[in-house]
RNA sequence: GCGGAUGUGGCGAAAUUGGCAGACGCGCUAGACUCAGGAUCUAGUGCCCGUUAAAGGGCAUGGAGGUUCAAAUCCUCUCAUCCGCACCA
């Protein structure tokens, strides 16, 4: 429970206002009239619409991204307008530079929220979705992003998610060919001819083995109380990503896409990506490649048959599967071969119930079904220690030919590589620790430096080492370095039949359905026979026949089994006649991810009813030139649409191999501050240091009684050394710490009411002006205020507020700027402009602070100044921007336009220029004067300047100068001893 | 446990990439204008010593070392916080 006491909060902005207001002249800065007025003259003369091709005589062409959002019901969030900003503001300025910029915004408007509420309320999915689009649509206006409303889709458009499925089509109309590391048609596939032989059907079906989307009986995870199964990716720690329901492994048939082939393309693709080393890391990290060598283990003890598959692997080498009388494992380290003693297959392995012998077939069968009941949670759960038991078999190790034990255990998972290993105890800490705990053999065979503590240790076999060294006990690789022995290892095997090199991948193929209401179904059907019973062969839905709308449905509750909610749909819905044959469609429909995979490609050309987008504007726009989202999508989104892009790049669909060239994360906005103090029942403050934890994780104060957390007003505490203290009472600590921002905390802000209560322009530029783009930083109320501060100081240096009217100000006059006032213009608009470009965007707004409180205390400010000012802000200010424009460029042309149309200013060089320039004299690193020199005077005359000083001449009295360095335009040092 | 990021005043932060630490904003203090002010304007504001006041001096970028004429910035170790991943052989 948080709970509040009782302080003094000031009055909202409104209401202390508003009086005074009245007793002030007019008009002072009033975002409220100004806003609306000036966001209804842009759509009216449509001010940034985007070109349909970019006109690269003026500049280059931009197209900048937003991750659009999911239009929940709770409207935007403070976080989407600090990337949308900053993506606006870019545009703005790319377009002043005669840049031709595509700029749009959309809304991913499937997924579950939307039937969640379905369920609850019985209203339709649909229904919901275009009221939360209709009012996020309206913040966004509200925030004066220079969107193109004429370029806006959602996925769950029919004419767009036609084109979801066209895409669909074409994933399962393709095939990987490893030769050529491309994505072909299937017609391209090469049939072996005994599958002709058969037919058509046949061929058919051995196609389906070989296309990117196909059905398989996977292990998903099962989500009952969203009835929905999940990709791994929204499995985490065993719950839903979203809602923490737990979720079970369950064996269903699903459509499956087959980005492993893309694995490697999709790795190799991202070192010429401008992309964080952040999220570039954590997408390698998911792809996980790693390699090392697959090897076969003969099963059994006996010689002699030992010794036949020895002679029949030496001939028919290395065979693609498994034969039956081995086991083939996957290792990384091949050159510790001879270190293994022993063998772990998982509890799913298709071999246990071979290896297991008769008397130990009770123990494994039990260990067995007790693995599939834990979920993955309880897997991973705890302390994790080591379970499992043995087979009652063994295998021959193939380089010490002597027999090791199999065992059965869940820290080896069936999914990833072979589901079957090698255990080194001696050199990997999860074998050694199974080892020691089942009492098996722990042999060294790679010698650690001799700088490792426990080296005799490791030599014994009493501890592990996973680093590199020299082999030992390796036969006749004793001494190679372990790159070395691995290479040799696996060469020396492959040659005998027994191992090949291999590469193995982290990453899984995409589970690619739900049984959900509320996505995109599948341009899909199955073929029935006279008896109604699948077929097994399916059939696309023909090109012309898209979009395959969604059923009307009575209900769309769940009903707790792996069954989608469109088995519910009418008959008339359900089949369709394909080539003359019966077909019941497919039922699933596809996760929400998939609309989100190629949105940035319909912008482009979003009302194109004959194409995904047009060739040539499609070759004119891509890629994304500036992607701006949250880090959450670090592998989700930017994996799926990655490998999505490179199947449509390999059919000839787009022209980049990737689509995103330069991405940024911006970073996530937390609550404000908060003070956290710690009551006892009686009322006692508890320091925060004497904080205890009872048995059910509970709060409690060092003897073991029940304390509350109390928010504590910032007035209330001080600090004191490196925390802070109650003022009342300094022995009480009090944690200062900014938080997510949530409901149930009461912490969210609402873009609604910021806008209310100090206007759009001061939200922008206070979320821009908070820190670095892509840093987390807390919210500040107080903050958003020192930007309204800013801008009505900006509407003072330029508006007559003592005026009825709006006037100009009688500060501003038609003169030139004198040489100081020139040198704060120039170097303004120098640093605003290179900030900008860098998207540096809250030191170019601390510039035009600058700038600002210069020239507010200037008696005379040139108009020239002023013209200048309001152009650099515009795209950060863009309304208050214009109301200024149009006053400064009352009584001339009409030609002049609005403000947002304007072109960049320049600086002038010659404008910087300073008649002399301080320069700073160290003596031994510290600094003892400041002399003026003339900006290009050399260090001669700069060290006669320094010396001549007084204040060095004390400094270095009676010592004699050892080095001196001069640093042109920066410093003078002396070392003087 | 592994990986990544971050650490600078009371707070958000800046620092031309090794060259005057703390720009700009918030907050705070004092003054001016005011019947009034949480408006506006002016001045001050890292910490410590020092003095009536100055002048001066010292210490400061999580901590400890190092490189350098010079370190917030580079190197080594270490601590803390946040975010990912989590038996991937």
């Amino acid at each position: 429970m948080i709970g509040r006491i009782p302080f003094l909060r000031p009055a909202p902005f409104h209401s202390r206002f508003l009086p005074f207001a009245i007793l002030n002249a007019m008009p002072r800065y009033n975002p409220a009239e100004i806003e609306p007025r000036w966001q209804a003259y842009w759509a009216e003369n449509r001010t940034f619409a985007c070109p349909e091709m970019p006109d690269l005589s003026k500049g280059k062409k931009r197209y900048i991204l937003d991750m659009f959002p999911y239009p929940s019901g709770d409207g935007l969030h403070v976080g989407h307008p600090e990337g949308y900003t900053a993506t606006d503001i870019a545009c703005r300025f790319a377009r002043m530079n005669g840049d031709s910029v595509l700029h749009p915004m959309g809304f991913d408007s499937f997924g579950l929220p939307a039937e969640e509420h379905a369920i609850r309320t019985g209203e339709h999915p649909r229904v919901q979705t275009a009221r939360n689009i209709d009012n996020f649509t309206r913040q966004l206006k509200m925030l004066g992003f220079s969107y193109d409303w004429d370029r806006t889709i959602a996925t769950t458009d029919e004419e767009y998610f036609r084109w979801t499925q066209g895409i669909f089509l074409i994933i399962y109309d393709t095939w990987f060919d490893p030769e050529t590391r491309t994505g072909r048609p299937i017609g391209e596939l090469p049939i072996p001819a005994a599958v002709n032989d058969q037919g058509s059907d046949a061929v058919l079906r051995y196609q389906d083995t070989y296309r990117l989307a196909y059905q398989d009986d996977a292990l998903v995870n099962w989500c009952p109380a969203l009835g929905t199964v999940l990709a791994n990716e929204e499995v985490i720690d065993g719950k839903s990503e979203r809602g923490a329901h737990p979720v079970q492994r369950l064996p269903l048939r699903q459509w499956m896409l087959r980005i492993t082939s893309y694995a490697e393309r999709l790795l190799d693709g991202l070192d010429d990506l401008d992309w964080p080393t952040g999220i570039k890391k954590l997408q390698q990290d998911w792809i996980g490649r790693s390699s090392g060598a697959e090897v076969d283990f003969f099963i059994g003890r006996d010689a002699t048959a030992l010794d036949l598959w020895r002679k029949a692997r030496a001939s028919s080498g290395f065979p693609a599967t498994p034969t039956s009388d081995s086991l083939r494992v996957y290792t990384t380290r091949p050159d510790t071969l001879y270190g293994a003693t022993y063998m772990v297959i998982a509890p799913e392995h298709p071999l246990v119930d071979r290896l297991t012998t008769a008397d130990q077939k009770s123990e494994v069968d039990t260990y067995r079904s007790k693995a599939s009941f834990k979920s993955d949670r309880e897997r991973t759960e705890g302390d994790r220690a080591k379970t499992g038991v043995f087979t009652g078999s063994s295998a021959i190790n193939p380089v010490t030919g002597k027999p090791i034990p199999i065992w059965v255990a869940d820290y080896v998972l069936a999914t990833y590589g072979t589901g079957a290993i090698m255990a080194v105890p001696a050199h990997d800490d999860r074998d050694f620790e199974f080892a020691v705990q089942f009492r098996l053999p722990v042999v060294a065979v790679v010698d650690p430096p001799m700088s490792l503590v426990n080296r005799d240790e490791v030599l014994a076999g009493h501890a592990c080492f996973i680093g590199t060294g020299k082999a030992i006990n390796s036969g006749s690789f004793d001494g190679l370095e372990t790159e070395s022995v691995k290479a040799a290892i696996t060469q020396e095997l492959s040659i005998h039949g027994i191992a090949r090199a291999a590469v193995n991948y982290k990453l899984r193929d995409w589970l690619f359905s739900r049984q959900r209401f509320w996505g995109e179904p599948f341009p899909v059907a199955h073929e029935v026979d006279d008896q109604g019973k699948l077929t097994g062969i399916k059939r696309a839905i023909p090109e012309q026949q898209l979009p395959v709308l969604l059923p009307q449905l009575a209900d769309f509750k769940p009903h707790g089994r792996p069954e989608p909610p469109l088995e519910k749909a009418a008959d008339d819905w359900l089949y369709v006649t394909i080539d003359g044959k019966r077909h019941k469609r497919e039922t699933n429909t596809m996760p929400q991810w998939a609309g989100s995979c190629w949105y940035y490609l319909r912008y482009i050309d979003p009302r194109n009813a004959s194409a995904l987008v047009d060739k040539a504007k499609e070759k004119a726009w891509m890629p994304v030139d500036l992607y701006v989202g949250g880090a959450e999508h670090a592998v989700l989104h930017l994996l799926y649409s990655r490998f999505w892009h490179k199947v449509l790049y390999d059919r000839g669909y787009v022209s980049t191999s990737e689509p995103f060239g330069r991405l940024i994360n911006q970073g996530m906005i937390l609550g404000e501050v908060e003070f956290t103090g710690f009551q006892s029942a009686e009322g006692k403050w508890v320091s925060s240091n004497k904080l205890r934890r009872d048995a059910d994780g509970n709060r409690t104060d060092e003897h073991g009684n029940p304390v509350t957390s109390i928010s504590v007003d910032e007035s209330l505490v001080e600090k004191s050394g490196d925390s802070f203290v109650l003022c009342s009472d300094p022995a009480i600590r009090i944690d200062s710490r900014a938080h997510k921002m949530s409901k149930s905390r009461g912490n969210v802000v609402n873009p609604d009411v910021v806008v209310r209560e100090y206007g759009a322009d001061s939200l922008r530029l206070y979320e821009m002006f908070m820190g670095p783009l892509e840093a987390t930083k807390p919210w500040s109320m107080t903050g958003v205020g020192g930007v309204r501060n800013f801008l009505d100081r900006v509407w003072r240096m330029i508006v007559d507020d003592r005026a009825d009217t709006l006037t100009l100000s009688p500060h501003v006059a038609d003169v030139r700027c004198d040489p100081e006032q020139a040198r704060v213009l120039h170097s303004t608009i120098r640093k605003v402009t290179e900030d900008t470009a860098s998207l540096s965007f809250n030191t170019a707004i601390a510039r035009m602070m600058e700038f600002t409180n210069h020239f507010t205390r200037c008696d005379v400010r040139p108009r020239e100044a002023m013209e200048a000012i309001v152009v650099l802000l515009s795209p950060y200010a863009p309304h208050i921007a214009e109301e200024l424009w149009s006053l400064l460029c009352e009584g001339k042309q009409a030609a002049q336009g609005c403000a947002s149309l304007q072109t960049w200013p320049k600086w002038d060089e010659a404008a910087l220029v300073q008649a002399s320039i301080e320069l700073p004299v160290q003596v031994n690193g510290k600094v003892r004067a400041k002399i003026q020199v003339a900006p290009d005077a050399n260090d001669e005359i700069v060290m006669q300047v320094a010396l001549a000083d007084s204040r060095v001449g004390a400094a270095i009295d009676g010592k004699t100068i050892v080095k001196s360095i001069v640093v042109s335009g920066r410093l003078v040092n002396l070392v003087v001893k």
